[in-house]
DNA sequence: GTGGTCTAGACCACA
DNA sequence: GTGGTCTAGACCACA
C-alpha cells in the first residue's frame, strides 16, 4: 500500500508523512480520493496503529488530508499547501546540492544526475 | 569556528561532523593542518566537550583525521576516503532530487538551481 | 435549509442542535411553528437521518420542541427553557472573553468587536 | 503546575495545549525560559507521559517553545505566532459572541461581562 | 467500523 | 536525565 523500510533510522511515522506528502503533492492521489483507514494500513504495515494514525493527524495539521471522525480519512489537497510542500522539498534539495558541491563534487555532475531521474521516476 | 545551530533538531555532533567532512573533503583544510583542539571547540561553541570528542572520533575513524596522543588532531585527507564521503554526498543528492520530482517539482528548475549555486558556493 | 460543515471535527448532530436552538432561542423559528422532518432535513444535508434524528431528541429532551407522532416535530419555546439556553450562551461567552484576555487581548478590542457585530446579525 | 480538569471532555492534552499557549501568548511566561520537563508534568498531574509529550510537541510544532532532546524544552515566542494564536482566540471570541447575539442576548449584556472579567482576569 | 484519546511500559540516541 | 518513538491494548463518541 505505502511501501515503508521498517529497519533504517527514520521513524515510521515520517516514512509514512513523507510517503503519502509525496503522492498527493505530486498528484498520484487526487482530490477528495478517500484514504485507507488508520487500521487498513497499520495491519498491511504491521505496525501499531498509534504510528499510521500520527501521521495521518500531522498530515491533516498541514491541511494535505481532512478527516471526518466515523467516515474515513480524504485528500484534501489545498493549492497553498502543495505550494509549500514544494517550497520544503527544494529547500531541502538546495542544501544537499549545495553540500555536494562543497563536498568537491562538479555541478555538471549533478545536473547529469538530474537527467538520469528524469525518465524512471517512480509513482507506484 | 565551525558554524553550528544549537537548537535545530539534527545531533550537534552530527552537525560537526558534517561540517567538518565538508571543509576536508572541498579542500578548504589542507592535508596535516592542525584541527583546533576538543576543547576550544567545546568552548568556542559553548557544548559540551563530551560531544566534540564523539566528532572528532567519528572523523578518525572514518579516517578524514588522525590524532597524534598528547600533540593533537590532523587533518588526513585520503583520496579513497575523500571519494566515499563523496559518494555519500551524491547519494544523498540523488535522494533529495528524486523526492522533489516525486513531489511535482520541474528537472528544469532544479537545473537552474544548481546553476545559482554555481557561483556564489565557497562556504561562510 | 441549517446549514452545517460537514467537514470540521464538531460532530454533525452537535452542528444541527446548536444551529436550531439558535434559531429559536432568538426568535427566528416560532412557537408552534412546524419543523422540517428528520427525513427532509437529512436528504437535504446529505446526512445519515439517524444523526438528524439524535438532533431531534435532544431538542426535544430539552424542551426545545415537541413531535406529535405520525404528525410531525413543532417549535415548543418554553421561557423557562429559553433562558437556560441563554445561560449557557453566555457561559460559553464568558469563557471564550476570559480566554482571548488571557491570551493577551485588550478588552476594549472585545468590546469593539461586539459593536461591529451589533449592526450585521441575523443569520445567514 | 498547570492546572487542568481531569473530568471533563476536552481532552487532557487540549487543556494542556491551550493553557500553555495562554501563559505563553500573554507574556506570562518568558522567552527562553525553560520549561518543565515532560516527566515532572505528568507526574505533577498523574497523566501519562505520551499525553504530555503530544502536548509538547504540538507546541513546538506550532512555534511556541522549542525543545532540545536530551536538554529541554524552551519558550520560543516567536512574534508572528503570538499574533495568530491571538487572531484565532479572537476569531473564537467573535464566533461565541455572534452564538450569543443570535440567540438573543443583548450587545450591552455582552459589553457588561468583558467589563466584569477586567478586573480578575488570573495568570498563576 | 471509524477516527481519537489514553495508559503502562519499553527502548533509543544524545548530553 | 531528556526528548522521541513505538507497541499492545483499551475505551469513547459518532455514523
Amino acid at each position: 500500500m505505502f511501501s515503508i523500510d521498517i529497519r533504517g533510522k527514520t521513524p515510521i511515522y515520517e516514512q509514512l508523512l513523507n510517503r503519502i506528502t509525496e503522492l498527493i503533492s505530486s498528484g498520484a492521489m487526487s482530490e477528495n480520493e478517500r484514504m485507507p483507514t488508520v487500521r487498513e494500513v497499520a495491519k498491511d504495515l504491521g505496525v501499531n496503529p498509534n504510528t499510521v494514525q500520527k501521521a495521518y493527524q500531522m498530515l491533516e495539521q498541514r491541511g494535505l488530508i481532512y478527516s471526518i471522525p466515523a467516515k474515513g480519512s480524504y485528500v484534501a489537497k489545498s493549492d497553498t499547501v502543495i505550494n509549500t510542500v514544494k517550497e520544503q522539498a527544494l529547500a531541502r534539495f538546495r542544501e544537499s546540492a549545495l553540500n555536494a558541491i562543497n563536498s568537491g563534487l562538479e555541478p555538471n555532475v549533478l545536473k547529469t544526475e538530474i537527467e538520469k531521474l528524469e525518465g524512471g521516476t517512480k509513482n507506484d
